[in-house]
Order: C-alpha cells, then structure tokens, then sequence
RNA sequence: GGGCGAUUAGCUCAGUUGGUCAGAGCGCCUGCCUUACAAGCAGGAGGUCAGUGGUUCGAGCCCACUAUCGCCCACCA
C-alpha cells in the first residue's frame, strides 16, 4: 500500500470518488498484510462466525451478496473490538446438483452418460469440474470485500472432513442411530436417487379427484374410491374403510376385483382412513403411497411395485407396462371410463411434491435405505431453544424450529449417486452379513460396498466442527469450538440449522452457536424472489462494478430492516454510491488544508488540552459522535444493521458534513491559524471515528480514507480499535445550544427559499424576544448566520421596532424578522404565515382537548401534564406573535 | 387444515419499552454550477399510519375480529 498522499497532490483528488481499482488493491493489501487469518494460539477472545459454505456449482448472486455482507459487518465489527474472528470459507459438494451438472456437461460434449464412463472414471471428471469451477464463487467473494480465513477453506469432500463424516456414520450406526429398511421415500425419477422429506418442496396444485368404481366380487354393486394418482390403481393390494363406517361395514372382509388387472383384492376396516374425505373408501397401494405402506404393514399385505426408476411402468402394471406414469395416467383412465368404472372427476387443490433440484413431480417409491433415528438428537437441539441458550433472531423463527423438532420424523440419508460420500457398509457376498466401519472389511474380496452415497446435508450438518479437525482435538477445535454467529437464510432452518444444532451436542457436547440470524430474501420489484429461471435476477459483480462494493454493501443494509425481505432494483445502488461519494469529498475538502501535524493533533488528549478554545458547534459535533457511537455499537449488538447504517447516515451526512463542516469552512479559510488547527484537529478525530464506525459496513472506502489519514494508529483500519463513546461530550445545554440556532437558521433559511431570494443576495436579520433567555448564545453565534443562511447583519434587540416589509418567523420564544424591502411578496408572506397558523391552531386543539380533560390531568404521569403545559404555553404565545405579525402585514 | 409475516407519503421502507413519531431515501415542485461534493446545496408539497371494535387519561405502537397480499408447515387418498 502506498503512502498517503502528499499534500502536493491532494489538491487534484478527483472529484468522483472512483473506486474501482482502490478496492482490488485494499483488498490485497489486507490479504498480504494477513489480516484475516485468525490465531488459535490468541490470547484474545474468540469470536466465530459459521458460514454456510455455498454449494460448488453456486455463483454468487444477491442473496450470497446480502449474507456475507452482514456476516462480514459482523466479523470486521468484533475484529475492531478485539476479539479474535475466525470465518472459515468453504464449499459444499452439493450431491445433486453438481452431479447434474457434470452430466449435464458429459452429454452435452461427448455425449456419453455416467454410466459409459463407470463410477470411478465419472467421480474422477466431477473433481476435474470441481477443480476448474468449484472455487468460483469463493473469489467472488473477495470481490465483495469479505474478510474470510482463507488460509481455512474447506471443501465438504476434503480429506478431513470426509474423514470425519465416516466416523460419524459408524459412530451412529453401532449406537443404532442408524438403520437401513425398505420404506416409502420421496424418489425423484429424473435424479434417480431418493430424496429427503424436506427436498421434496410440496406445492399446492390443481389436481383432480378420480372416482373409480371397484366391482364386488360376485355381485352387481361396487365400492367407490377416489384417488389423485389412478394409475397407481395397477399396484393395489386393498380397499380400506373406516371400521365405524356404518355404509360399509358389510363389505368388510368381502373381495372386489380390481379392475384392468382382475386381481381380487380384500375389503379392509383400518382406523387410518378418514370417512369424510372421498366416498369413505380408499384404494391401498403399500409401495405407492406411506399411508398405504404403514397399512399394508399392519394387515401383512404384499406390496406391489409397478413402476421402474424412472417412473415408467413395469412389469407388474399389466398392458401399461412400458408407459411413462402420466402417459399411463390418461391410459388408465380411458379404460375405466370404457369399461363404464370412472364415476366423476372433481378439480382438487393438493400438495404435489417436487425435486428440489430438479422440480420433477416426486414419485412415493418403496425403496432401501439408509436413515437416521432423529428423536433421540432432536431432544438437546430443542432444550436449547426452549431454555435460550440458542437464540434466534428475529424471534419468531424460534418457533419454526421447535416446531420441526417436535415432528420429527426421520432422515433418509442414502442417495442413488456417485458423487458424494460412499455409505462404509459393506455387504458379505455369501452370507449376506453387514460391516460397517471407515476401513473396511480386513477380506475385501468377500464383500461388496453399499453403493450408494450419502445426503450432502450429512457433511454439511457436522461443518462448525469438522472444518476444525473433529474428531482430533486440535488447537482450533478447542479454541473455536463452539462458535457464536450463525447468519444464513430461513429457507435452511431444517435442512441445517437444526441439524447442526443436533450434530454439535451429539458429537460435541455442545450447541454449534449461540445466535442464529435469520436474514430475509431478496426479491424483485415486483415482490417475486430472485431466480435464474425467472431471469429477474441482479447479478451482484456488475453492479460491484458499476457502483462499488462498498455501494452495493451499503445499499443492501440500508434496504433490510431485521430479518425482513428486500425488494431490490439497480437504482437502489445510487444511494450507497451517493454516500461513498460523499465520505470521499469530504475528505478532500479536509485534505485541501489538513497537514501531518494536524493528523497527529486529532486525538482525544489533545482535543481535551484545547477544551476551553473548542466552540459551540466542536462541543456539538462531538457529542453528536458520542450519540452516533452508542447507537451504532448497540445496533450492531443487537444485529440491527439497519439502524447502524441509518446512524451513521445520519451523523455524517446530516449533522458532521451539513452543519458541521459547513460551520467549519470560515476557521479553515480564515487567518487564525490556531482556530483553524484547533478546527481541523475535531474535524479529522470525527473523520477517523467515522472511518472505524463505517468499516464493517463499507471496508474499501474506509481503509481507503484510514490510509490517506495517516493510518497513525495502525497500519490498516482493521487494526484499529473500535470507538468508545465520549461521555465528556454528552452536555444537553450544548445540544440545546445549538438547536436553537439551526431551528433560527432553519427559519430564516425558510423565509428565503419560500421568497426565492438567490443565494447570491445577502439580508439583515433582527431577532427579538427570547422571554427573559439570555440572548448571548445569538450574538455570539453571528457568524453561523452568515455561513448557513448568508445574513449579511444579525441584530437582536429585546424588544424592537417590527421592521417594515419584513418576513416573519417565530422560533421558540423568539422573533425573527428578515427585512426584504423589494423582494418580499406580501401575498407569499400571508400564505405562508397562515399555515403556520393553521398548523399551530391544530397542536394547540390537540393540547387543549387533553389539557381540559380531568382524567388526563389525573392519571397521566406529573411529567407529561407537566410537558404539555408548557407545550401549550409556548404554543399559545407562538400563535399570538405570529397573528400580530399577519395583522401588522395587512396594515 | 394449521402457523407466521406484511398492510405507514406516488415508490421502497424506518418508527426501540403506548405520551413532540407522523419520519428517511427515491420521485415530484421551487431556487441555486455558493472555490469538498449537481452522485451536490437550500427550501417546499404529499399520509384520517388497511378496516372495524376494544383496553387506556392517551394507540401506527397493546387486544379481538375483518379484508387484501405473501411465506412456511401438513401422510384427506
């Protein structure tokens, strides 16, 4: 990093702050300089953030761009308050979804599928892939300015953490944690795996209702079921009615025959079936349906699988065999209603499950395999909520959370992949004897290993520990374990929040982190979430490009309050830009007089030596930045980033830039040498306390101005010590001081917008009145006057001649005239001078109708009848100057 | 079928324990290229805080119900 400017070449600082090759460079700069790498061995205290490593095949885009800037808010925010942080980057495998893409890739070019290739060649071109792209979206975080452990990364299928996550399989499964069984999952027959309950996404659907007619064996009459899926009919093995059903209770125990496959099949009484949907009755189809299956179960009835993996029709489906599910669908149907079976049809809204992947209609198949027994994990995960150690922000999530733990139900694990972690269990090829263990049978050439892999959420879930060297106890797992900060979305509170939790105390003893925060969505204009598919997506690094990090990163904080969604379009990003245009000019301002030596005067200490030579607006603008400091610290707390950036906002644009340094410019360009010191001194000790309150928020411009202020406390702005608050400053005579000066300035700046009065023009002002208040705090202030509302002579008497032809304005309990003799509308002055009226007349209703009330007088606090008293007092007199101002315009 | 959010200026949204809270940014109108910044400065207009009822001396803020929108969960086939 080069030294900061020389003064010399400080007066031709652009005047668009242009930050485009200022961001690489800082960025670097704080990458050789090592400032991301946490120290196990620190004796500071740890604070630790668990990112959610973002699938490999990812590229970021906004929503990636809103996590990580809050979690790098975080991260810089603790750093800057000495704890040591540690953000470990990393990437998911993302099972599905990458071996899609890989195949996707494969057919595309060679046109060869997987299975041309075979496993191990296939799984050898996936790490290819993984290696060329797999790291994308870990640089592009850079881009955005995320101080990430890099010496850290992880991939869910390194060495380590491959290693851990067959210590867990085996540790669970000799615990009996883990079980393997034939059941109903959620299959998706275009990924050709099974799928857990939370990655089939249900969706309300229009459907239809088929009633079928089911022939009584040996008898004219049939028994009606309804069903949503008919060509699941094929695989029937029963009907079943309620067992108080008294419309069927004698067809118990007879058989009908199904029709098209001319099976008898039995009448069935199970308390399972519901009477009031359908007709009462319904068709049983155990390796279709889990409803079915459990039932099947408890009347020992066979199952019948009638589709392939890819949800064609097999064997067992009759004349059907062959057909895709659909085509069998319409097929059936039109059999049914020849042979005169198909009673009606009703549209029927229901929850259709999709691949969340590939948003194929998931097909209910009976299938092996593998699961985790979750009750006994989900009891600590939900203590831990319930008792608050684990605390979720905004609240309400913690609800969403406990709910999914009291329901449990169980984790199907194994997926029909290669990519992944291949199950350690390993069949014996004659006896048929399971093994399982991380190394394998000591005669391999007798067993075959279960093919299958493992639900990428099953290494994911084990990350806050894993990434750290679990099951060794190593330096970092010790000294960063458990962590404190976990920011991810909603959307994974069950896919891995929960699971995490559940990992950590099985296998830690221990919750993973002590605060969860939710952040919301980001959507579109039109409310709708950003997606490729919908192509209303903001790709983040163009607009990095165009407006900056720093701007994209300010936009996004100011735009999200806690926890809620964000509706985002481009112009959003002019106001982050605005605002690091802003800081940048102001700096340059300063730097058109700042010298070294008034750098090195910028502190505390020396501030305090000059104490009785600071002015009004010094003694002001500081307790401002106190104001600004505990707010900030305790929003960022508080993970209120919204209001960290609105403060701050606030702060340096509102009070330090338009009053502040506005007030500031005549001891800069004036004689004085020592009041022009003493000014710059508060300005640059401001500047600096800014920086630090803007750096976890905007780093790049931050580090930036840091650099080009001496960076005397430390080489980088990470370095730096967060600001503590300067409760020397905290003087309410000095913030009412100066209000009733700006609320002056205001009005006289007022009577000359509405009388637009060129800036060019200078005018008089006479103020009057004050009530018996020392009017010194006025005179003295004269010059503020001339700088903010270009009054050329302040006068105040106590009480004065009304000049003529004047505006008029009551401030307080003062009067302010300002003389425009020529320029003075008397229409324009009447209007305006009305509606004040009008406005003043409405408060004093309000006032009076509480004010006569007894009951308020009574009940209400002494300090609030108290307040309103005065209120009304002022108010009262207020209205009464300004109607004799009116009258004395009309005259 | 359950649960949870949202409804405040034309737009996007803030409003911490009920008593100057009716606000910000953008947009709009007026005047300014005032030697840091036109990505700027100064001024201004705009809202019965979704509706109804209740609690209270007092309610965007608490309670109930209603309406509209959105999200999540759910084995009525």
């Amino acid at each position: 990093m080069s030294e900061h400017s020389t003064e010399a070449s400080r007066s031709n600082l652009e005047k668009i702050y242009n930050p485009k090759e200022i961001e690489d460079r800082i960025y670097q700069f704080w990458l050789d300089k090592k400032l991301f790498h946490a120290n196990a061995n620190s004796a500071k205290r740890p604070y630790t953030i668990v990112i959610p490593p973002p699938n490999v095949t990812s590229q970021l885009h906004m929503g990636h761009a809103y996590n990580n800037t809050l979690q790098d808010i975080l991260i810089r925010f603790y750093k800057t308050r000495g704890y040591e942080t540690e953000w470990m980057p990393g990437t998911d495998h993302a099972g599905i979804a990458t071996q899609n893409v890989v195949e996707k890739a494969l057919w595309k070019e060679e046109k060869k599928t997987r299975h041309d290739l075979g496993r191990e060649e296939f799984v050898r071109r996936v790490w290819q892939w993984k290696e060329k792209y797999g790291s994308i979206i870990i640089q592009q975080l850079q881009k955005i300015g995320c101080a990430c452990d890099w010496e850290r990364t992880r991939f869910t299928m390194d060495e380590g953490l491959s290693r851990a996550v067959l210590e867990v399989f085996v540790r669970m499964y000799h615990k009996g944690l883990i079980y393997r069984g034939k059941y109903i999952i959620n299959w998706c027959p275009r990924c050709l795996t099974a799928l857990a309950d939370e990655e089939a996404e249900k969706q309300e659907t229009e459907g239809k209702l088929y009633y079928i007619k089911y022939p009584i064996f040996r008898s004219k009459k049939f028994i009606i079921v309804a069903t949503t899926r008919p060509e699941t009919m094929l695989g029937d093995v029963a009907v079943a009615v309620h067992p108080e059903d008294k419309r069927y209770g004698k067809l118990v125990g007879k058989t009908v025959v199904l029709p098209i496959m001319n099976r008898k099949i039995p009448i069935l009484a199970d308390e399972m079936v519901d009477q009031n949907f359908g007709t009462g009755a319904v068709k049983i189809t155990p390796a279709h349906d889990p409803n079915d299956f459990l039932l099947g179960q408890r009347h020992s009835l066979e199952p019948i699988n009638v589709m392939h993996e890819n949800a064609t029709m097999n064997q067992h489906a009759g004349p059907y065999e062959g057909l895709d599910r659909f085509e069998a669908r319409k097929q059936v149907l039109a059999q049914l209603e020849r042979e005169g079976l198909l009673e009606r049809i009703e549209a029927h809204r229901h929850a259709v499950g999709r691949c969340y992947r590939c948003d194929t209609v998931v097909e209910p198949y009976l299938s092996n395999q593998w699961f985790v027994n979750m009750k006994p994990l989900a009891g600590p995960a939900l203590q831990a909520a319930q008792e608050g150690k684990l605390k979720f922000h905004p609240e309400r999530w913690t609800k969403v959370y406990t709910h999914w733990l009291e329901n449990i139900r169980d984790w199907c694990i194994s997926r029909q992949l290669w990519w992944g972690h291949q199950i350690p269990v390993w069949y014996h090829k004659t006896t048929g004897e399971m093994h399982c263990s991380i190394t394998g049978p000591s005669d391999p050439e007798n067993w075959e290993r279960d093919p299958d892999v493992l639900d990428t959420w099953f290494s994911s879930w084990l990350w806050p520990f894993s990434t750290f060297g679990w099951p060794e106890q190593t330096p970092e797992l010790q000294r960063f374990y458990p962590g404190d900060t976990l920011i991810t979305a909603p959307e994974i509170i069950f896919f891995w929040v929960a699971r995490m939790v559940m990992a950590g105390y099985e296998f830690m003893g221990d919750l993973p982190f002590r605060d969860v925060y939710l952040n919301g969505t980001v959507r579109d204009v039109q409310g709708r979430k950003m997606s490729k598919s919908l192509g209303n997506g903001i790709d983040p690094l163009p607009m990095v490009d165009k407006y900056s990090a720093d701007a994209v990163r300010i936009s996004l904080v100011m735009l999200s309050s806690e926890g809620a969604d964000i509706k985002l379009k481009e112009g959003d990003f002019e106001q982050g830009r605005n605002f690091t245009n802003k800081i940048w000019n102001s700096f340059r301002f300063l730097a058109l007089h700042f010298n070294k030596a008034d750098i090195a005067n910028a502190t505390l200490a020396n501030i305090h030596g000059m104490r009785s030579n600071l002015e009004l607006v010094d003694r002001w603008v500081l307790g401002r930045l106190n104001y600004a400091i505990r707010k900030i610290t305790a929003a960022l707390e508080q993970f209120h980033f919204h209001e960290a950036m609105d403060a701050l906002y606030n702060f340096f644009w509102k009070e330090f830039c338009d009053w502040y340094l506005e007030l500031t410019k005549a001891r800069l360009n004036g004689e004085d040498q020592s009041a022009k010191r003493l000014a710059l001194s508060v300005a640059l000790f401001v500047m600096k306390h800014t920086m630090k309150l803007l750096h976890p928020i905007a780093p790049f411009i931050a580090e930036h101005v840091w650099q080009e202020l001496g960076r005397d406390e430390a080489e980088s702005i990470m370095l730096a010590s967060w600001p503590e608050p300067l409760a020397e400053f905290e003087s309410t005579n000095d913030a009412n001081d100066f209000s009733l000066l700006q609320d002056l300035i205001v009005a006289v700046r007022n009577i000359r917008g509405e009388m637009n009065v060129p800036v060019s023009k200078t005018a008089d002002v006479l103020i009057t009145g004050g009530n018996g208040q020392d009017p010194a705090i006025i005179t003295q202030h004269e010059g503020y006057f001339a700088q903010l509302a270009r009054v050329k002579q302040l006068t105040y008497t106590r009480a004065a001649e009304r000049p003529k032809l004047a505006a008029t304005a009551v401030v307080k309990s003062f009067e302010v005239y300002v003389p425009l003799a020529g320029l003075i509308d008397v229409e324009v002055e009447r209007e305006r001078l009305r509606k004040e009226q009008t406005r003043l007349e409405k408060l004093l209703e309000g006032l009076n109708q509480r004010l006569y009330n007894q009951d308020f007088i009574g009940k209400a606090p002494k300090e609030v009848v108290e307040r309103e008293r005065q209120k009304k007092s002022e108010f009262e007199s207020n209205l009464q100057r300004l109607v004799s101002s009116l009258r004395h315009l009309s005259e």
